[in-house]
DNA sequence: AACACGTGGAG
DNA sequence: TCTCCAAGTGT
């Protein structure tokens, strides 16, 4: 008799074999990639990945490319794709990479764990995608999918549930033969991303319909039990273009900001009086409004309002004139990106 | 353990 | 418009 363990991971596996979507990492094996691709997908839609995947790898198709190119150069390819830190540390990943294992992608899950920006999550994930390594790969799918599965009604964000439904993912991967983890792990996430999606699943089509817990209690669009998260702050800020020459006055962010840390931005403060004050302009210098927009960055809510000036003149201190056409050369803040889009300065990155 | 870190799409 | 939240990691 077949173990049932080893069932569920067959009926998986054939749903993904039919159902399985063209994704560009998954036509190559090449751990590089995948391990830029998981990457990127760190809390990010598959939909929004497929705009940065392609340019990326064609601008750096190989780890050597990555750990030569400059580190501005690859914060410029992040630009708008967001959690800057990610391009941070895969930058000094491919660094680390090359010379601490010779340019060769580590193989060992202990290894790839190691480096920076790979957790629990994208360690397992390149080890059984890349390696057919077998390694539970627990994402927001895996954890949503398990819970309905085994309809565990406890918070998710809780140590104990978490651990319960690692455990139930790691038995189904050691029931997964040899060749096929890497497409257990795909199929896991694919299955919570296409069917077994938050609030309205589509049981009908599941592969797992009979034997989910979850769907015959009929708790499964309720599953996981998360506690609610605290409403976002609400921000002011003003934003002012100044041009001057066909340049726009900008300052870099400093290194260990905590948000958008090296980009590039437009002067900005939280009112316009603390901002005319901080570039030594008069309280009552000529400002056009050039309108507002808002724009969320984790749990603070901004609004944004975008003033223009024309040049006083003088540079103020840490500033530097930008010209607008390198604009998409340089890592600018998303804020001030879409302040230039209002003014048609500049494309948001 | 709790929190900070981006963005865009869906309902 | 608003809320939820998605292929997480580091501190």
């Amino acid at each position: 008799m077949t173990p049932p363990l080893a069932d569920r991971v067959r009926e998986l596996l054939e749903w993904f074999l039919v159902n399985r979507r063209n994704l560009p990492w998954r036509y190559t094996r090449d751990p590089y990639r995948v391990w830029v691709s998981e990457v990127m997908l760190q809390q990010t839609r598959v939909e929004t990945v497929l705009a940065f995947y392609g340019r990326f790898i064609e601008a750096y198709p190989t780890v050597d490319a990555l750990a030569a190119a400059p580190r501005h150069e690859v914060l410029a390819s992040w630009a708008g794709l967001g959690y800057y830190r990610r391009a941070s540390m895969l930058h000094a990943a491919a660094r680390q990479v090359v010379e601490v294992h010779a340019g060769r992608f580590p193989s060992e899950y202990d290894s790839i764990k190691r480096l920076p920006g790979i957790g629990e999550y994208t360690a397992a994930a390149v080890s059984s995608i890349a390696f057919d390594e077998p390694r539970a790969a627990m994402d927001g799918n895996a954890y949503r999918v398990l819970a309905r599965l085994a309809d565990d009604r406890r918070d998710i964000r809780g140590a104990a549930p978490r651990k319960a439904l690692r455990n139930l993912a790691q038995r189904l991967m050691d029931a997964t033969r040899p060749g096929e983890r890497g497409d257990f792990s795909e199929a896991l996430m694919e299955l919570g991303a296409t069917l077994c999606v938050p609030r309205v699943p589509r049981c009908d089509a599941c592969p797992w319909v009979s034997s989910c817990a979850g769907h015959a209690a009929g708790t499964a669009p309720s599953l996981p039990v998360k506690a609610p998260r605290r409403p976002p702050r609400r921000t002011e800020i003003a934003v002012v273009v100044i041009q001057y020459d066909g340049r726009a006055l900008m300052r870099q962010r400093p290194p260990d900001a905590s948000i958008m840390p090296g980009f590039w931005e437009l002067p900005n403060a939280a009112g316009l009086a603390i901002l005319l004050r901080e570039l030594g302009m008069p309280a009552d210098a000529r400002l056009y409004s050039a309108g507002t927009f808002s724009h969320a960055i984790t749990d603070t809510l901004y609004t944004c309002h975008v003033y223009e000036a024309t040049s006083s003149g003088d540079l103020p201190d840490g500033y530097r004139w930008v010209a607008l056409a390198q604009a998409r050369e340089i890592p600018i803040t998303t804020i001030s990106a879409k302040a230039l889009a209002a003014l048609s300065l500049a494309e948001p990155g």
